[in-house]
DNA sequence: TGTTGTAATATGGTATACCATCATACAAAT
DNA sequence: ATTTGTATGATGGTATACCATATTACAACA
């Protein structure tokens, strides 16, 4: 950096303490699968696991059972959260109404610079789908979302429709990698993308209830086989 | 009770931890404004109060920042959430995308035992505001639309509702005790049980984004009249 | 009067000890 | 073979110790 255009600026974040990073792994272990629905979480292995003591890991426990993640049940500790078809079609209700709010506001607050900004996540989507790699496809269409709820100025429902993503992540995951589709996932977000980038709030919506409606359907189809499965 | 018709039957729940206490305590101290927006939430001096480790209160606190009731801010430690006008009016929007849908569902599910249900909730919620006892109307104010969600089947967004609420419940109790309402909450939430019990989708949407709308008018007057008062 | 250095105090982070209760394994009795 | 009693281990709840860092108070110096 050239020396003289140094600036002193106040330390806004404080460093990372061993709760953050634990509480980072651990919603990542549970949204990905690693520790599956109903698998109980002992605090001792997980403590030997991670290297931590038990107050970390009991904080990070509280931490994910007051976001959905977790379960603490009579006589068994906590565990795993698990989800039903009830509950995922409410999760998927509850994202088409905040989702669809959210790109119609999008659509009405579109600008040049926002137009290109999402025309760079769809790439960066559509690039992270040809890798195939999980990880990044969530994180690159978390990003997508992200950027049309900021533009909306939805920032509180964004943080629900975050937390409600976490409960199905597995179903994400599961319908993602699902053959079946009819239109892919990509296919909806651009369709999602054209409508904001053409400032139409009506076709925004239309496009969200679209991709939902078939992401639930999928996903609805994926507990009932496993129903069967157990 | 009858020695003859004693029946042993499974135990469900568990004995309360401390923690459970502690946490509800919490929770309504936070939520009736006993502690203020902003104000530290420091350890020793909650362990001193309320007569319990540091382990408690810590995870009490934990708990609480997951619920959006609390926030840790660089440099200062656990501090209560602090709400402006831009959130709290995200948070009344999505109140009346859920509230709307569920006083729909709930219309189209009504049976004779769930109107009388409600009718009975709704007299209760008058009686309390005879009463003028800010905290049996809020549980009499829960208690109508929890009944409300959980016949609409929507109990996912319920948790979501609930959460919400405890983020504005100061905006609500000022709000409950505004007199320039020009339709009291009672007569807004009368509207909504009648036409739930009409059997008339369309009317109780309506209902809800009156009920809705006019509440948050008065909560940005009185977010206004804070910052004026700061 | 303003600045600097330093000691004391406060605070959150983290580890660990102790305990009561529950679950499990196994022996003894029927 | 089944039931019962008991010992052992596992587990979550809770308390407390220790530490590093930040804040505050105050003295010394210019």
């Amino acid at each position: 950096m050239d020396q003289k255009t140094l600036t002193l600026e106040r330390i806004e974040t404080a460093p990372q303490t061993l709760r953050d990073i634990v509480q980072t792994k651990m919603r990542d272990a549970i949204m990905s699968g690693h520790f599956a629905p109903g698998e109980r979480l002992v605090e001792r292995p997980l403590c030997e696991q991670l290297g931590v003591s038990r107050t970390v890991v009991r904080e990070t426990i509280r931490y994910l059972e007051a976001e959905g993640l977790v379960e603490t049940i009579s006589h068994k500790g906590p565990i795993v959260a698990t989800l039903n078809w009830s509950q995922a079609k409410q999760i998927y209700d509850i994202r088409r109404q905040l989702e669809s709010a959210a790109a119609e506001a999008a659509a009405k607050a579109s600008t040049p610079a926002f137009e290109a900004d999402l025309r760079a996540a769809l790439a960066q989507l559509d690039e992270a789908m040809r890798a195939q790699d999980w990880s990044v496809i969530f994180a690159a269409a978390t990003a997508f979302y992200e950027r049309i709820f900021a533009q909306a100025g939805h920032t509180v429902a964004w943080e629900i429709v975050q937390r409600l993503n976490g409960r199905i992540s597995r179903l994400r995951a599961l319908t993602l990698s699902a053959k079946d589709r009819s239109t892919s996932g990509l296919a909806h977000m651009s369709a999602i993308a054209d409508a904001v980038i053409r400032k139409d709030p009506r076709d925004a919506r239309a496009a969200v209830k679209a991709h939902i409606k078939e992401a639930a359907k999928i996903a609805q189809a994926v507990l009932a086989q496993e129903k069967r499965n157990d």
